[in-house]
DNA sequence: TATGAATGAGTGTTCATTCAT
DNA sequence: TATGAATGAACACTCATTCAT
């Protein structure tokens, strides 16, 4: 995206790509200039450290899926729609999987006992909010099932999704999977657990594994 | 294993606390040695370098994994007994709980794009088989099947576990939750999506999302 | 010479600023733009290097000294009027504190041990031999006590006037004290100690230290 | 000074060798390596930075200083005695020209518009006040001359034997001169001017110190 | 078994200078 | 005359690893 002498938008590709090949810490500045093929000192130029290319690939990949979820327009009648679910999650993973790398990236990071994963939960965290926003007049939130729901929503929810956004690929080379089928298969295991779970009492089918 | 002054154990305890907080690449083996309270060059007596450490971590963590589950008798009844089923998941995540500087680190390093990925895979893979081999009798695996109860299974078993063992610190420092409460809820969730879904038809209640 | 658009003499300015501030090495070429308020390649369009700037500066400075050592028609009468004394040593002071800032350089730049500073004393001996021919009628210097004429010029006289002009503002903030009410202090010490003992034996007071 | 082995200290003569030949910034630390004959990272391995070299020979040389002053028992009849005064100001002078290196430095920093030099105004302060001390029982400094005496003791006193610490090498060379002579003629020159007029009243106002 | 000293190869970042327009 | 973009060559500082004892 950009023309081809874009050198500001080629840095900030090649540092995610390094990112996610090495992590932040063991990403080289020179490998990012030589991927992004333009001087080192150039980076500089354009962006004040290394610290900033991760800030800005994250805040963008922020904006993205909060303007995705923000657009979507999720109604009752919908929870019955296999066909609509899955549209709304492959649009979703899409999304992510453009940005794969960054996803890559925030999974590393947050897994870090250092005060920076706090700045990445943040992230996650506006997600998940807009999330609760999104199924607001589906599900109801009330403060005392709250704390639940978000565990919910965290680990059988966010966690799986981001998952497969950074491990998909991987999984195709080793397991000689295509895409499509991987993906449908993922969907799959993710309407019959953290969807229908969620799900379950509005659905009228209250009869799963919660009381 | 484990006298006051047994500075071999000391290093690698103080090289997971070191990768845990700063992954890999961040990690300075001058602080792993601060840590351990013993001389840098005290490590290379012991160990042959950095990346070691990484592999000998990596590998007691695999048998203490593989371990517990192959002392687990797993059978068809315990499906029905939350009871049971809880207990195994305890103890499965307190085994990971004391290791989980460990388990950050397979984190981080399972999100790169590195070939080291893939010596982890293989770890998760072990796993995943010896699970597979322990539900064998209850629950039936076809050449046809396999693939997706493979997605399932690291998708929505392995996954959101090892993510339960890097993450819940952080969550319990974030929203204030007690240990015990949280490890609770995340058991119900895991039990009603991953269970519930994995264990559909065995347990009669075929009506899950899938189909 | 000074227009408002009149960047090239901006850029000059700027250069000895940031000289004063930061010494010829630590000066910055970003920040001689900044502060000249003009685009950094623009420098190089008007002068060929940060190295010229310098030496610019420091040309400048030499012929308004000279310039000024040359009008003055130095009489032997003048020694016996502290008026007439103290007017020529406030012409010098001033027109050298307009200048501070590259005497600052000047200063920075002798004190090295390096080639460059010969550049400088050649400078510094120019002002000594325009002074010794300013005072040439009135004291008389032979092939004998030229030498030590020198070292009592250079390090009783010159040096003591250039670092005041270097350092009467630092003095100012560090003890409050008011520019008119310093500059007499320093004149009285100068002409006290300076002007005292080189023309002792003039005035008649031929009891002085030189023999 | 140490033995041949004394990396530590070689490391700090290198520094102050480079400072006083480029100044601070111009110094580069390989450099600096080169002529201590040890390799770069040894710099790291005893001094935290560039900078610690810079304090701890300034802190060095203050502490050199304030120790000469402190020794010296300064006495009203050593004023009339120009041998006295001659051994007093050798021994200072030979103080500071071993650490010559480091009076450059000094000099360079003191002419800098930046923060940096208060600090070292402060430096220059202590020694002042310490020699203010040495002659209290000579000198009668009270609240109301005590400004223009720090004018008089900084501006043709400290600052002329500085000069002369920093200079008189390049003064040898330059006009071929000896090192002895030419000390003998600073002396005379510093004796007639800053010392006559210090000590003029207590002296009997006239026959300044050299007889 | 243990350590203080030492080092080669980087590592992120800066900077004076040049280029294309 | 003016500038945004670009670069080669450093630069201070770091780090995993080794050595001598």
């Amino acid at each position: 995206m950009g023309g081809e002498t874009d050198n500001k938008a080629r840095i900030l590709e090649a540092a995610a790509a390094e990112f996610a090949e090495r992590g932040f810490d063991g990403a080289r500045v020179d490998s990012i200039a030589l991927r992004a093929g333009v001087n080192k000192a150039l980076i500089y130029y354009y962006y004040s450290n290394k610290e900033e290319l991760l800030d800005l690939l994250f805040l963008e990949t922020r904006d993205a899926v909060l303007g995705l979820i923000e657009s979507i327009h999720f109604r009752e009648r919908d929870l019955s729609s296999p066909e609509a679910l899955t549209a709304m999650l492959t649009a979703f993973l899409e999304l992510m999987e453009e940005r794969q790398n960054v996803v890559r990236v925030i999974l590393m990071e947050l897994s870090k006992r250092t005060p920076i994963n706090t700045r990445i939960f943040e992230l996650v965290e506006e997600v998940m909010n807009a999330m609760f926003a999104m199924t607001a007049g589906v599900l109801e939130i009330t403060a005392t099932n709250r704390a639940s729901h978000m565990v919910t929503e965290f680990f059988t929810g966010i966690m799986p999704l981001l998952n497969y956004v950074a491990y998909h690929e991987i999984w195709m080379e080793r397991y000689h999977a295509e895409e499509s089928v991987l993906r449908a298969q993922f969907i799959e295991s993710f309407l019959g657990t953290h969807f229908a779970y969620t799900f379950a009492e509005v659905n009228g089918k209250g009869d799963s594994a919660s009381e």
